[in-house]
DNA sequence: TATTATAGTTAGCGTCCGCTAACTTGTCAA
DNA sequence: TTGACAAGTTAGCGGACGCTAACTATAATA
């Protein structure tokens, strides 16, 4: 299952948006993330085939156990990372568009390191 | 002249192996990156006609200004990519697979702030 | 009920960038 | 001189992943 970028975009984004919004359609996934209908409808597609997601009788887009995993993986990347940044100096909107791409490169174990040693510089 | 991952890795290459070849050939490149000779033959290509690479009379590769101070650019970040992994405790080969991939993702900003840290924190 | 707006899908295009197959070209040794 | 190998190119495939155009289906409203 070789997850790539695209498709923890689009898990990361129904994770973040489920979190505030109870119900989460294609339509607001396409909105958040400046996507077409089309690509959003053929993403849940494989998503689903890859057995990430699912929808409920209503049709509202449900993360199933493995792709909120994934999703929340990278979300935690995407959190630390950005928040390392901006504790750099970075400016907010750089930092996280920065985080939001090389979130998806990281080896966990470099990630781990790299968190690691934000913990105790933190303090 | 939008340079994308591919086309960094090629200048990079082509970079590193004139650091120690003295002359460069599409083959050594692509033997380096692990390409066909296809690949390399039209990358080649392309970034001649971005005015990147040069070939000179006996057919040998050769950076441009331009695509050399890209070359470096991306040179540099992985070299202290690839350190500072290390140095926080990620292997060798880990911390150089994980550098390569993100030295193309990262702003001049973000690069030159952890570039910043990772000087005070080597002291 | 008929109309319209909204959500989703299907069909198909375009770019990037790997690949193989097969050709050309230039060099070197038998 | 010829035959073979090595380097490079051309032609064309395939997958990932954006897009638009146009269709369908559902729901709300005049």
């Amino acid at each position: 299952m070789a997850m790539r970028e695209s498709g923890e975009m689009y898990l990361e984004t129904i994770l973040v948006l489920s979190q505030k919004n109870a119900n989460v359609r294609a339509v607001d996934v396409g909105e958040h993330m400046g996507f077409s209908k089309p690509s959003v409808s053929r993403a849940m597609g494989l998503l689903k085939k890859e057995g990430l997601v699912d929808t409920d009788e209503q049709g509202y887009i449900k993360l199933t156990k493995t792709g909120k995993a994934i999703a929340k993986r990278i979300y935690e990347r995407h959190t630390l990372l950005s928040r390392l940044f901006i504790s750099l100096g970075v400016d907010e909107k750089t930092a996280t568009e920065d985080a939001c791409r090389i979130e998806h490169y990281l080896s966990d174990e470099t990630f781990d390191a790299i968190k690691k040693h934000a913990n105790e510089y933190g303090e």
